[in-house]
DNA sequence: TAAAATAGAATGAATGTTCGTTTTTGTCAA
DNA sequence: TTGACAAAAACGAACATTCATTCTATTTTA
């Protein structure tokens, strides 16, 4: 009866089942917490098939790394065509990463793991990766052409993407438990249209509050 | 001639030391790749100490993130006081964290770690921690008495904490390299305002472009 | 002088890596 | 189609090292 045997998937290829298993078990224990043996378990191959491939932990990790950045870049790249505006492509962009941090946990929380560095030696830090870069690049076309309101490259970035970033490291926490898609909205228009409400303090045109100096004169 | 020996600096004792020099190498290199020999190495003391005072590495873990956690706990106390409205308090908190990265980077470093569940078991996760619960108190005070516009919780403080958390990121990794109160303003300005600049599609009380629901009727 | 703190050599478990062996794969002649 | 055979891949026991912790001795403190 060789149709019995059939029935059995194509085996996923060797480096491909390390890859997911060593995701996973990065992700859910951190890396300093998972041996080569528990990725050689969960995987099903042989510490030998590791060292292969890989040449040992470390050169998981950065494999991981590389191929995730490439899809990080992909998906800027993405935007990018799909869209014709800064504010549009960053719009873009947030959206897609919070449907993948819902669709796809483990690879935004490998990429979004904030210290690299600290298990990958000799790579770029993902803030000054491509794909990072190049989201930066959106923002500063973006003040060039007025959309958004001229600032230090940095500060825009923050202010554009640290509040998604926020709601991802906190959504990866399990500290908010709505699926992200559905904050999507708000996020946006908190971002283009500021936070304060009605009886705010602050008025346009006019220093916020904490700031001091030269509220008199103007 | 005694007083050569007085000009010693009253030694610190031996507990600070120990937290100090953990401090720093836990900041500087990740838990995981220092050892309790280097920290008694660098405090200066001895293994013994070391497990009289904590008990092992990770009771030097849980000491700090305790000690720092009631340090941000009084900020946020202090903010509260000195100020009336949610905003004013917000702002005065981000002022003290710019502040305090430039000049105790390494416990806003440990503070701001964001993964301490990998090296400290059973405690509070830094999200709902007393001190960032309290914030969120602020935040849900000034949504109720409208200075601040309404949005779910979470959703709110990621809108006005993840632009400055961000920059702190990125202050500590060295990728932003002004030092952040020269930032404060801008930061204050883009989370309370928006980003939209002059030649925005985005305009006000309209949806967003990205938003496509309901842009036809109203 | 008893209790507390400090000291550091010794211990043993964990774990990253090596390396010789076995299995699989691909190629080519019969 | 078969069999020979070389190259590549997979295997996993053994190794060497690192490192958290223990424990007994010594010093300091009260």
């Amino acid at each position: 009866m060789p149709y019995l045997k059939k029935i059995i998937p194509a085996p996923e290829p060797v480096d491909c089942r390390i890859l997911t298993a060593a995701l996973d078990l990065f992700v859910n224990k951190g890396f300093h917490n998972v041996s080569v043996h528990d990725v050689q378990k969960q995987a099903d191959v042989s510490i030998g098939s590791i060292y292969n491939h890989f040449g040992g932990k470390e050169g998981i990790a950065k494999a991981l790394y590389n191929h995730l950045l490439i899809e990080m870049q992909d998906l800027v790249d993405c935007a990018i065509n799909d869209k014709s505006t800064a504010i549009d492509r960053c719009n873009e962009i947030i959206k897609q990463l919070f449907g993948y941090t819902e669709t796809h946990r483990n690879i935004i929380a490998y990429v979004f793991h904030p210290r690299h560095n600290e298990f990958i030696k000799d790579e770029v830090p993902i803030c000054n990766s491509a794909p990072f870069v190049a989201i930066r690049g959106i923002i500063q076309q973006g003040m060039d052409n007025g959309e958004i309101r001229k600032h230090n490259l940095m500060v825009a970035s923050a202010a554009i993407f640290g509040p998604p970033i926020r709601m991802i490291h906190l959504r990866l926490d399990n500290t908010v438990t709505n699926p992200l898609p559905e904050s999507l909205d708000e996020i946006l228009v908190s971002i283009w249209q500021g936070m304060s409400g009605e009886n705010a303090v602050t008025q346009k045109n006019e220093k916020l509050s904490l700031v001091k100096k030269s509220t008199k004169t103007d």
